[in-house]
DNA sequence: GTGTAACTTGACACGATGTCAAGGGATGCA
DNA sequence: TGCATCCCTTGACATCGTGTCAAGTTACAC
């Protein structure tokens, strides 16, 4: 590939997270990236099959601009199962609101996109071994709340940390960033851990 | 409108119940409907201005042979905010399988038809309204778990019950009804009920 | 100046919702 | 018997977004 043909495929992928934060998800149609890159709607198929492996490549892209791998190093490194959570908390706290736009137009496909679905949960399956590793820390050190095993409690803690959940709350309650990674931090502690309840 | 109206009306709402039920989502096109009801695709629409609107029909009279309400009754009267929180949460597992189906459907709509969302969103504040009065009711005895505002508490009880959540867990986890209510229960006391967790 | 890679232009198919117009058939009423 | 009315059917059509296809353009390289 060219110099020129690498050029208009970054455009495309630079316009497709400009519109995708912006927030609206129906304004993301391939002609409105094509729009936004100054480029032909059929351009955009030269470089990307379809919106779902575009939406894909986007979200590789935007992975390495936040440096996602680089922070997951403070979680695992934390010492204690309780300092992972926490830290695994704080972590997925702040990365939420960077992939919020990409998010929610994934959310918006999966229904109908297999492609889509696909690639969403490879990537939700991700999150839960991250998930899984801060249970079996807590398990290590005899904290694991009583009642649990570790794959439900995996499941539990999953599922607590859902982007559709992270959504609701800030979105449909109002929650700020700060409530969200306090309140989710509290909760997946009482949920989790032996002895912090309530 | 005559008897022979209001039985083709009926047909309808039954054959998309009886389709929502069958599982796949995709297969509730209109025309799905309609052949299941064995009418033609337009006499739908000479019933229900549009898809979204049959829906909403549909799980109105969904409700009404559930018997939604008499259920919450138990869990209205249950005495203690302890009591009424586990017998909202059983209520709610128990309800949940029954409406799965149209629930999808819902869900899968709620992303594009902004009819299909504010009926969706209005049947989700009923439902925050019934945590919002457990959560009432566990202040009321002094067994809030503190830190926990009325408003938090009602937020994060309502979120940890959500659709979403259900699917994930019943769905991607595998887990049976059994175990959602009672893991779910379980960590909706850890998290709102004082010195319960872990 | 010939070729090739990258892009444009414009047309089209498809699947789903929703609209429109014309007509058919049963029932009710004179 | 004739006529009207209601409920439904048939079939065509509009719209929206994705994805495909074919032909043409531009610019650069050799």
């Amino acid at each position: 590939m060219s110099r020129d043909a690498a050029e208009t495929r970054e455009k495309i992928l630079n316009s497709t997270l400009d519109l995708l934060e912006a927030g609206d998800p129906h304004r993301v149609r391939m002609s409105d990236i094509a729009k936004a890159a100054g480029v032909s709607r059929q351009a955009v198929y030269l470089h990307f099959p379809s919106r779902a492996e575009l939406l894909i490549a986007a979200t590789y892209l935007l992975d390495d601009r936040k440096g996602v791998e680089e922070r997951l190093v403070a979680s695992r490194s934390a010492g204690s199962g309780r300092n992972r959570l926490d830290a695994y908390v704080d972590c997925w706290a702040g990365y939420l609101p960077e992939i919020a736009g990409v998010a929610r137009a994934f959310l918006a496909m999966v229904e109908t996109d297999a492609e889509a679905a696909s690639a969403w949960n490879q990537r939700m399956e991700d999150v839960r071994e991250g998930c899984e590793a801060v249970v079996k820390a807590l398990k290590a050190d005899g904290d694991l709340a009583k009642g649990l095993t570790i794959k439900a409690a995996t499941d539990l803690f999953w599922t607590l940390l859902s982007v559709r959940n992270w959504e609701q709350l800030t979105r449909d309650c109002g929650w700020s960033e700060k409530e969200y990674g306090k309140y989710i931090k509290a909760a997946a502690r009482a949920v989790l851990v032996k002895g912090e309840g309530g």
